[in-house]
DNA sequence: GCTCTTTTATGATCTCGGTCATATTTCTTT
DNA sequence: AAAGAAATATGACCGAGATCATAAAAGAGC
């Protein structure tokens, strides 16, 4: 996250997208940093069948589809909004520049990118290699350890559909409702009113 | 990469490791910044029955394992030599150090983690949702543009074993068999006395 | 409150890739 | 050249998760 004052200073522009509009496309050319203001964007790929997988969800202060930005590479995934959403755009040049000039901006950058570099590198090894509801509990872990930072038994509830989950996780919806029964059976997961606690 | 004279400007020592050999192991906490000065080195996950996914495969000039040393957390991975190397180890402080003082290199860097970022983005999509013959060609075609740099149908020799490509994308080696096999006889790959060209 | 949509739920069936067993070919080492 | 190890190959079978169908509960909008 940088600090929005900073972003205006470099002449980033505050543009709204309302709840399912598309930010930017898988294989496109990567023009803007973006940043979350306000409300939830998600990256995602579908499968030649329509099958959805989530990279990530970004919530208000999170930065997103910056690796494009510095390798020479075209966006691997679309953007989307989940929900009506202000996002703070800075041109890359503009981004570029206010990273030249300001090293400490770059390092909290780099670290942005090794976190998600950590993120990605247990989720592709559980999809790999792991069974359903080890998958689902990884990623829930994950969430709660680092992105909400909570701590304590069945204090993180998960805001995330079943399908969301899924399609985060690589599964289907049937298979994450079976899994996330038998977890909560195995005392591994709490289910109240529909939501799932971790 | 960084170059080998401002390493040991550094500090950095040269460190021989013999052929299955680790360097570091899943859960340990970063102390070094790691760039192959030859041979070759894996990191990879074993999961709970045994079964290998192999996270990268890093080669002369490059560096591994350097995500930790920015963001505040654990090897996602083991490291290890794939056969005899030898390895260029710098202090995280001093390494640190160094980037501070050499924001080119700093910026090198970061690149060389969004392009690793946009390397994993790929292949989470992919094994979590494409069947084993369109995942055996993402990575090969992964290798042969970015990593290898060729153009021209089959030219890129692949330096994997059946084994090494099973356990990059989440499969097995028999599967891998057939599916080369498979995309061979549909023409989208050759096969010349075992070796796969693509 | 009523309607429409979304989300969760559950059973039945199917299928692809995993598993197991075994063989053959190639590469290494002595 | 022989022996051993590693890699490739192939067939038979199985099972976990996908797929399909259908329903019920919860939420959103009017």
């Amino acid at each position: 996250m940088i600090i929005e004052n900073l972003l205006l200073d470099f002449g980033a522009k505050r543009i709204s997208y309302a709840k399912g509009n598309q930010l930017f496309r898988e294989g496109e050319t990567a023009l803007n940093y973006y940043q979350v203001a306000s409300g939830e964007v998600k990256m995602n790929n579908y499968n030649l069948d329509g099958k959805e997988f989530i990279q990530g969800i970004f919530r208000e202060g999170q930065s997103f589809g910056e690796p494009p930005l510095f390798a020479d590479v075209k966006y691997p995934a679309n953007a989307e909004a989940i929900i009506d959403s202000e996002v703070l755009q800075l041109h890359k040049s503009q981004f570029l520049e206010l990273l030249a000039s300001h090293p400490d901006v770059h390092l909290k950058m780099t670290q942005t990118l090794a976190k998600r570099l950590f993120y990605k590198a247990i989720m592709v090894s559980e999809i790999s290699s792991q069974e359903p509801e080890h998958r689902i509990l990884r990623i829930l872990d994950y969430l709660k350890k680092h992105v909400h930072r909570i701590d304590g038994k069945f204090e993180f509830k998960v805001d995330l559909t079943r399908q969301q989950i899924a399609d985060l996780t690589g599964l289907r919806v049937e298979t994450v409702i079976r899994a996330t029964k038998a977890l909560e059976k195995k005392g591994e997961l709490k289910i109240r009113s529909r939501k799932v606690y971790r």
